[in-house]
DNA sequence: GTCTATACCGAGATAGAC
DNA sequence: GTCTATCTCGGTATAGAC
């Protein structure tokens, strides 16, 4: 089925929004990209304004942000590490996916704040929490660290930095594909980070000897 | 010393564009918030267009940004965790310096492809080459890494989306401070991620074992 | 629902007095 | 070097015909 007219203009006005912010966007081109006669006011027949529109597409958004993350599936967790390198792989497809509210975010987060936090809640709130449930609970045995808030926030940081970086300049950061990004990052996490493992041959074990220099080993 | 007008010009022009974008900065406001009466030509004694003023204002930035990096102490290595911790905490400040250019970077990337690339270039030619250097010089005995490249995209897009999720939200993300955060990077940078060190009682390596089962170990 | 035509305003930029 | 005054253009939004 064809999209509607209203259907086009909210398409036309995320588009231009994200290329040119929403100050650099006028009524004119929004009309032109959705097939209207430029110049003709044929735009409000169908929002009250500008910033009418504008909201409109960014709920659109939120709508199906929600819906993608629904769609996540949750794999067998095998080898703990190549588990968390797909799901790294699965929160960067995630994240392209919701490009546009990514966008919108990084530009015009100074000009409305409401926006500004309604947004971040629904990614934060919803993405990072639910993430930190995943990690704690199919990954405790295998990532044992002291601080685990920090340990997300470092996750999600190098997540969002290097889809931003790759948004910027248009290739990743020194042209590290996301398979060697992800591969990294869960190789980093899913290693011991206060002192090595215990020895597979004798059973020593460095972090209990160094916190208990006495013990009955 | 007073600043000169253009010097007040220039301060004006750079933190409108940050707040409202280059299409939503008016010559007329540039005027009245360096001090210059609003709506006169005043402006135009000292730049020759808008665009101008702004390349000019990135310009500068530009080279503080170079003055900024050029005082980076590099301090005794004696603790490498800590050490390297201590140098993330430094890199976060010196991107807390060039606010300016992250944020033009972030909101006009599109519009302004020519600034786009010269920024990222100095930026990250310019840091993250000179930083490459210093991890693989300082801490090669420590930080053995089997893909040093993509070693440091996690570091340093861990670094940018921090930085940038403290921008757009005002806050760090779950509000982790910059110590924990740098101390939790520092940490999982600093352990062995292709399997445990050579154990400290009986010298077994596991690693050297699995590379090679039928070794003379 | 879409068009033509237009009112209105604000922004970029220039001319010339002081 | 800064001002007043002004030109021109483009953008938002409305009125009313079809």
């Amino acid at each position: 089925m064809a999209p509607s007219t209203r259907a086009r203009i909210l398409d036309a006005a995320l588009e231009l929004v994200q290329q040119v912010g929403f100050t650099g966007t006028t009524v004119t081109a929004i009309e032109e990209k959705a097939g209207l006669s430029p110049g003709s006011g044929g735009f409000y027949r169908h929002f009250r304004s500008k910033e009418d529109v504008f909201r409109a597409a960014i709920e659109r958004e939120l709508e199906r942000a929600q819906r993608y993350r629904r769609e996540f599936e949750r794999g067998a967790v095998d080898d703990p590490r190549a588990a968390l390198s797909r799901r790294l792989l699965q929160q960067l497809d995630y994240m392209a996916r919701i490009r546009p509210l990514i966008n919108l975010l990084a530009r015009e987060h100074g000009q409305f704040p409401d926006l500004t936090s309604r947004i971040g809640g629904i990614l934060l709130d919803q993405g990072i929490v639910e993430e930190a449930g995943h990690l704690t609970r199919d990954l405790r045995p295998h990532v044992d660290h002291d601080d685990p808030h920090a340990l997300l926030t470092v996750v999600v940081s190098a997540l969002t930095g290097y889809h931003l970086a790759r948004q910027f300049f248009g290739h990743p950061p020194a042209e590290v594909t996301p398979e060697r990004f992800a591969a990294t990052l869960a190789a980093l996490v899913t290693s011991p980070t206060t002192g090595p493992a215990p020895c597979a041959r004798c059973g020593h074990d460095e972090q209990a000897a160094a916190a208990d220099p006495h013990g009955a080993e």
